[in-house]
DNA sequence: GTTCCTGCAAAATTTTTGCATCAGT
DNA sequence: ACTGATGCAAAAATTTTGCAGGAAC
């Protein structure tokens, strides 16, 4: 489907030591982590994998590195509402896509679609806001939840 | 706008009550706040402004009230990324809204667009999904904050 | 050598749960 | 009367902050 992992990973570092700021052992880690992920990941589940891994990053650091990561525009912040809030790499020009969450199992999937993008960018041109973004959330049950009951 | 805030108090208490449940004074005070808003508030602002207006609500009969309208679909959840998620009233069938956040002042705009609504609709058809909703939002900067600096 | 980053622990927020009591039907 | 709803307080879950020590440049 990508497979641009190492260009984001370099493009994030990149960006992070091309304003001034240094590219330590947690931020590394944060990044590497989500290089190789294809969809969105919680920042426990961040902390988690990277203390299986053996690398002990605190959870603080975690925060901060994806903070960080947001505010640079090289990771997106899903909020699918359950818990808190997840993320995922951004490629900033490129590969956009939106999730549908099962409201039964919790199961995120992305997805893309042209004319929705084209909805949201005509629609982006009348309103008086300047723009830097959009999320969709699809909500409604997987083929495996959906002929369960409640 | 709109004006059906007591068709939406009726349709409310009378979708609690035919599902067995009562209509206490929480739930009647929730219902009622949110009734005369035509935009989200936070779980604490409802709280707080249940409080102000003499009608102690317990914060968690504030949340459990939030929690059954929304399994209902007489209130939909609004996740803005700042702090909790927030809460409006929900038409069902009719006046369908989205959200453009202020990612500066956290000020937060409703909008209606039917193109966008065109989109999802025909997007819901291909998923492999069965679809209940959706929520799109729009970050930005508004008027009066694009000008500042960050 | 500075300055920024990191990890730990503590705090702040937001939401949920337990339980005794009260109210709606 | 019965059963479910409410409020309070406590707990859980999530995110932020303070600070001392360590690492990047």
């Amino acid at each position: 489907m990508h497979g641009g992992e190492e260009r984001w990973t370099e493009l994030a570092l990149g960006t992070i030591g091309e304003s001034g700021r240094r590219t330590g052992a947690a931020r590394r880690a944060v990044v590497d982590l989500l290089a190789g992920q294809d969809c969105c990941l919680s920042a426990q589940e961040i902390a988690d994998r990277l203390r299986s891994a053996g690398e002990g990053v605190g959870t603080a650091s975690v925060y901060r590195a994806l903070d960080l990561l947001h505010r640079e525009g090289l990771v997106t912040r899903v909020e699918v509402g359950q818990g808190g809030a997840r993320y995922e790499r951004a490629h900033p020009g490129g590969d956009h896509h939106h999730h549908v969450v099962c409201e039964r199992c919790g199961t995120i999937t992305p997805f893309e679609d042209r004319e929705l993008e084209r909805a949201i960018e005509h629609l982006s041109r009348r309103l008086r806001h300047s723009v830097n973004g959009h999320d969709v959330l699809i909500r409604g049950r997987c083929r495996d939840c959906g002929t369960q009951a409640a």
